[in-house]
DNA sequence: CTAGTAGTGACAATCATTTCCATCTACGGT
DNA sequence: ACCGTAGATGGAAATGATTGTCACTACTAG
């Protein structure tokens, strides 16, 4: 496990903005667009710019320290990855809450497919989306 | 295998304009945007306006005669699907070429993790993309 | 401490898609 | 064939996420 310090010294210089933009992202848990993390950070008072919570969180996907998935909506929505290892989730469709799950068997269906296809730099996206356990009850208030 | 016509019946009133949309889509073969295709609507002299380009394809989706990727840049793009089936594809992010591919193995996946998540209603995107082996040589012209 | 460069943020621009709404038309009765 | 009308069209404006611009700020190497 690794924390926010480690993730600052991957994307260029330590400002307070990107601090307070990847200490929201790691306390939130889940899933999130940058829009409601900015609202996040507005609710605590933190002065930063919704393009520099787009920038930091831009950065932290380029250096493998955030996945990013797409809403129904075609926003999209962000997540903290601490582990270096490529990941896929479940995530649930109303409040983002994301759980990892193991992909072996899609890797390799993907890594074989590639191969037969004939097509050269082979990339998938694979996302699990459902209701989970707490929203499934609640009425969508 | 089904032609134009009966796509047609499916999404409502049979109008020249739908008729044109829903040719186009077929004639094309790939994954295409909105856009392009009323462009190419467009270059055949077609007088479509992109909004209904945008409801036809729409209402194909919801009968499931159309397949829905997003590319790269968040665009939907769209596929004409003469077979009632589910289906995913490998696509070419350069040209838009679309094989279909054997997707058993990611269906039986999905199934086995939605089930052991205590999620409801789960569902599933799984995407390819690559270069086609035509896209692969070409310099990118 | 200072220079120099990377980062910031208010604002405008872009881009796909949707909404409005006035006008048109396909089509099931008659 | 003729209506009446619900459904369809399309131009323009609105929306909403994301990116570009650029003057200003503040890390940080030296
Ligand atoms: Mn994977
Ligand atoms: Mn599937
Ligand atoms: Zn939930
Ligand atoms: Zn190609």
């Amino acid at each position: 496990m690794v924390g926010p310090t480690d993730d600052l010294d991957l994307i260029g210089r330590r400002t307070a903005q990107r601090a307070c933009v990847v200490r929201a992202l790691i306390d939130h848990g889940g899933f999130v667009g940058a829009r409601a993390l900015h609202g996040i950070l507005e609710s605590q008072g933190a002065r930063v710019g919704l393009n520099t919570v787009y920038r930091t969180l831009a950065a932290l996907v380029g250096a493998g320290r955030a996945d990013v998935v797409r809403d129904r909506g075609g926003e999209r929505l962000f997540r903290h990855r601490p582990f270096p290892e490529h990941q896929h989730y479940l995530l649930c469709r109303v409040c983002g809450l994301s759980t990892p799950v193991d992909s072996e068997a899609v890797e390799s269906w993907a890594e074989r497919v590639a191969e037969a296809s004939g097509f050269a730099e082979v990339e998938h996206t694979v996302e699990l989306t459902g209701l989970c356990p707490r929203c499934r009850s609640h009425p969508t208030y």
